[in-house]
DNA sequence: TAAAAATACTCCATAGGTATTTTAT
DNA sequence: ATAAAATACCTATGGAGTATTTTTA
């Protein structure tokens, strides 16, 4: 059973006409069917009668149609408990980085972040003391290249104060 | 969101532990880490923490945890109550047909019917009276072919009486 | 280095569409 | 004759697998 089938048969349900429930929720007539067919399959029961072209719920449809709203509703306070845990989680991050680096890679990054956390304030620093910045407290995350000549290549190094 | 994924999160929330998970719901370990993150990039948080191999639920997850709950005890009801009711439709039929038709045809529908309603008793006897015994109220349902000679093919024919 | 999760890729099952047929007003 | 559901068939998305890489205890 899917939760796309259980949402179809609840509109089915509602509007007792297959074509209009599929345009209403935008889909195909035939799809509709097929759907419910698969469902009412795997339950082993019809869940609508088919006189004509009259539709109406049967006794096992209407049992299936209390327990899907009860689903819906879980599932709608789950989205809804969720966003609102990520309104809540704020605060402020000040990151520092090295002069021009800064655009190349990590707006994307900061912009996929902030739409997760809307409510943390970021704020970006130009600067070339990241590493002192990040020990002195000014900034949160500093992201700087490695000085170190041995290696292969200049890499990008992350400080952040153990208390993050 | 599917139930699947929901089904699979609830899993490794009990065992927390992904491989582990996997095998307990006989799924390979990749599909199930897939299907996670794809359950957090549509809820646009993460569910679990990986603190390396160490995985604890988030805030987030144990909304969803709760909400999942209720979610399958409210498929279980359905399902339950559903199967009660094929248990309680009932009743008896008696269905004839003309001797030699009867294996061919029909066995596979009437398995295929008794699985879904086991307690309507049915009986199948064989008769060359077949509309006579309908109308006689010997037999619920008659199978014949018919007599018509203007008919390129011999067809079946269906008699039931009109209280049925 | 051993064990677990993530990534890369490949494949196939099936959801969903279009076209058509059937059936009942 | 019309309107609605069912059926047939085809396509394409994505679920699931194997192989591999990355990571940390």
């Amino acid at each position: 059973m899917e939760l796309r089938q259980l949402e179809y048969f609840m509109v089915i349900c509602e509007e007792l006409h297959f074509s209009r429930a599929a345009e209403k929720i935008m889909v195909s007539q035939p799809n509709l069917s097929q759907q419910i067919k698969l469902l009412e399959s795997e339950l082993g029961v019809p869940l609508f009668n088919r006189i004509g072209k009259r539709i109406t719920i049967t006794e096992a449809g209407n049992l299936l149609y209390e327990q899907s709203k009860h689903i819906f509703s879980h599932l709608k306070q789950a989205h809804e408990s969720i966003s609102e845990l990520k309104q809540i989680k704020g605060g402020s991050l000040t990151i520092g980085i090295l002069p021009g680096d800064a655009d190349l890679m990590f707006n994307a990054l900061l912009l996929d972040f902030h739409s997760t956390y809307p409510n943390v304030s970021l704020s970006l620093v130009e600067t070339i003391k990241v590493a002192e910045q990040v020990i002195e407290g000014i900034i949160d995350i500093g992201v700087t290249t490695s000085p170190n000549p041995d290696e292969e290549l200049y890499k990008y190094r992350f400080f952040m104060k153990s208390s993050l």
